[in-house]
DNA sequence: TGTCAAGCTCTTGTATACAAGAATATTGTT
DNA sequence: AACAATATTCTTGTATACAAGAGCTTGACA
């Protein structure tokens, strides 16, 4: 645990900032954040550090910093490295997994599919995020878990947006019982591509999405996107 | 260009960390560098917390700054992680390649061939990162070309450690040739196929060379692993 | 009226001062 | 002599003070 008051600053504005609160390009005066959160400019300077250093404030000298929200080539990017990232999760894991986990997953695959069943959106996108979680750790690989993780967070307003494209959650389950099955199996290459798969499904759907918007209200998270 | 002391400072401890002027666990005195940077401990402080960010020392709040290397295994990790990251890179740059960019890694292999001649092992290692470089750059996708850049930093100096290993600048560049090939005649899985190898193999025969070790003379990089 | 420049203001970058927790030394007790 | 409790010192975390660059306002001139 820490007691630090940078760390907790830099929480909540990480939160604000991924949930859209501050827009992209957004300056983020000291003073004023000092005041917010009645502090002095110390802390809310090293929590503005911290940020920069995650990419989500871009820090221009002697001018402040400035919220940075990924464009839409940006983004589709990282879908495709995550892509990666979470196939490398699934050869892995076929070869790696333990019963305990295995057992986690299916549970988690439960939730999936209660919440599916009430029409629960946001229980659906916990279980899914639980899904996930799990999957990485199943890899055994405790760095790229890590690494899955942080760049799943970052892409985590933009999945939540996906998931409500038509149908998709229940595209989303029927490839998560495909999964489970490869990994079950110990099938790693076939884990490796109906996890990559996955995920650059969730790029193309997000894609579509973009497609026809470019008019959406403000506050959504997708402003900021051109 | 960044005018920030912080930035400069931040520089200069990554470099003394990496290259193993700070052994693993050793406490960076906030006091100590100030003095040794003939600044006040603020920039210091902000140093240190871009390099926690990094993962390069942990903070351990009202306790300080410790230096942290890679174990054994989290080092395998990484390698694990880099090479599907490679090869990913491997697989866009095979299907966006530019003649321009080709060319450029042409010129890096030639500068890899004639520094084997010689028998220039630094000039070989300049050549070879090159190679990468490049190589990232031809994925057109510049989130991962970051990434890739990021971890390959992180790997440097086991990567340099490694290439002193019989044989392997010799078998590194036949692996060259054979991914230059894939490239150019735009075969995106040989292309990710080879390069994930070709990582791979580095961290196996990291792997090999660590196994003779455990007991290794100060000031190499090494001896902070079991 | 538009443009450019000098001065002013505002904000960031750095240094120093102060507060509080952690490590260490000291002293008393068994 | 060993251990525990306490006091002292040292280091980090935070606040404030100071320095300097960026941007803006105002005014002069074309």
């Amino acid at each position: 645990m820490t007691t630090r008051a940078a760390d907790h600053i830099r929480e909540k504005l990480e939160q604000a900032i991924l949930t859209g609160s501050y827009g992209d390009g957004v300056r983020l005066d000291e003073l004023q954040l000092a005041e917010k959160f009645e502090v002095s400019r110390t802390p809310i300077r090293e929590a503005l550090q911290m940020l920069a250093a995650s990419d989500l404030v871009e820090l221009i000298p002697r001018r402040g910093a400035f919220v940075r929200h990924p464009g839409f080539v940006e983004l589709v990017e990282m879908f495709e490295v995550m892509a990666e990232l979470e196939g490398l999760c699934g050869r892995l894991a076929a070869r790696r997994m333990t019963d305990s986990l295995l057992s986690e997953l299916k549970t988690a695959e439960q939730g999936c599919m209660s919440a599916l069943d009430d029409g629960d959106t946001d229980a659906y996108y916990r279980a899914n995020e639980q899904f996930h979680t799990l999957l990485y750790q199943a890899s055994g690989n405790s760095f790229l878990t890590a690494e899955a993780k942080r760049l799943h967070k970052r892409l985590q307003p933009f999945r939540r947006l996906q998931l409500q494209a038509r149908g998709r959650m229940w595209q989303s389950m029927e490839e998560h019982k495909a999964i489970l099955l490869a990994l079950e199996t110990g099938n790693a290459e076939a884990s490796a591509g109906l996890l990559r798969d996955h995920v650059a499904i969730q790029g193309e759907k997000f894609h579509d999405l973009m497609a026809g918007y470019h008019a959406q209200p403000a506050g959504q998270g997708v402003e900021q996107m051109v």
